[in-house]
DNA sequence: CGTCGGGTTGATAACTTTCAAATTTCGTGG
DNA sequence: CCACGAAATTTGAAAGTTATCAACCCGACG
């Protein structure tokens, strides 16, 4: 395996174990390198012949708008991971694409990725693992939304974000930089902007956590974790499965 | 294509134009059939070497248990779903499975399924496809359980079942036959079952669902779709992606 | 019969939202 | 470098939604 790769080979490469060739396909699915600014959506819900995107760096959010005006936030991306590929799998996109800042992404034509499928297999497993694990996450989050109080919850978020990016070298136990809103907290989170304020202040004002200044720090991680009955190691794995 | 498969077959078929040697390397994936009994949880959070199943016959439950007590139902998988292939691919359970009614599976050992990908990778590319809508469904109970009040959540919730069954041929636009509890409804839109409860007479007396003795009856089915702010077709798309 | 799980209902408590307004932060143009 | 306006954060008070607690009912089943 050569030297250095995109985070998101680096990141298949964790589930199967890819040879040369099998990189070398990886790193031409995505040579189109495209700049999008912070708030303006990429991809709207309803959407057909969609384009995927593998996220080099900044950060995006997929969240849904109901006809009530109310948003959710499904999920946030973080550069190496995959964006749209549902929408282009299941041909019509059901959900909406926004950068929270200004990022780079390259290209994914859905033609290329299913070549890629025929000729290389294994980097369909591949990608099926990955999007296992972007399901997993969603499925926390669902967890956390339908079954923990507003701190909990809060709390619990705050900490995977950090586990999350950890995996990426953008975090440490100290803390991280985090361009988020409390707007984009609450829309995440299922609860109003006001109260996300309040519930913030009240982990501040407990020693547990700072979310302030586009930086989340942590003053008592063990303290966190417990209030919010995290899993330390939910995203970890042993290596790959296929070899 | 040869005349009968498994639900599990014509579902993929729905978007990957498979072959007979696909067909038949499909339906040799899943031959050992097996029973399980209501309640009996099939596999635990943590489990390691996990098995993966398609459900021939029955519901059954996905779940994930909270320190504090709660549980929160990510989904139900009716025949023809995947089970566990999410466990599988991500080398530990990440969830509770849990016959709703006594179930018929049949046992996919994970080296058959990864095999099947390398000789027919086009089956990896379809059973991608499946996963993307399983989360997709995962990702609307998530906007559901986040943003919407009881009431129209509780609306959503029976209106997205009864889509799921009506493709398998298990409901009508009338209604459909319901093995779950209120509780287990609880569990699933994040709710106490003593709200449940009103919620669902609140909704038998406005005249558009009835929800009793194990049926969902549409007495008002436009109503209710209004009522919850149903996209009629999200689960729709248009035939075969690949050729 | 007696028990048990599910369903039902009322009363009360807890949590969150909504509304309104003040304060701070921050980017932009002068 | 400062002024201004827009956006984000903060706080209080009141209203609304949902949970919790406590009974009671009912049918299935041993």
């Amino acid at each position: 395996m050569t030297a250095l790769h995109s985070p998101f080979a680096r990141k298949l490469g964790a589930f199967v174990a890819l040879s040369n060739l099998e990189l070398a396909t990886l790193d031409k699915l995505h040579n189109r390198r495209r700049t999008f600014a912070a708030g303006r959506d990429i991809t709207h819900e309803g959407q057909t012949d969609q384009t995927a995107y593998i996220l080099a760096s900044g950060w995006v959010c997929s969240y849904k708008l109901l006809n009530n005006g109310s948003r959710q936030i499904v999920d946030f991306q973080i550069p190496g991971d995959f964006l749209g590929l549902r929408s282009v799998l299941l041909r019509t996109a059901d959900h909406n694409i926004e950068p929270v800042t200004t990022i780079e992404a390259s290209e994914v034509l859905v033609k290329d990725l299913l070549e890629a499928f025929d000729t290389t297999p294994r980097l369909a497993a591949a990608v099926l693992w990955a999007a296992s694990r972007d399901e997993a996450m969603v499925v926390e989050h669902l967890v956390g939304v339908g079954r923990r109080d507003a701190r909990g919850r809060t709390a619990h978020f705050l900490l995977e974000l950090g586990a999350r990016l950890k995996l990426v070298g953008l975090a440490t136990r100290e803390g991280y930089a985090c361009p988020l809103s409390q707007y984009m907290l609450a829309d995440a989170l299922g609860l109003s902007a006001v109260h996300v304020n309040r519930v913030l202040r009240e982990l501040r004002e407990m020693g547990l956590v700072t979310f302030q200044n586009g930086k989340v720090t942590f003053n008592d991680f063990n303290g966190l974790v417990t209030l919010a009955d995290f899993d330390k190691d939910y995203l970890d794995h042993d290596g790959p499965l296929m070899r």
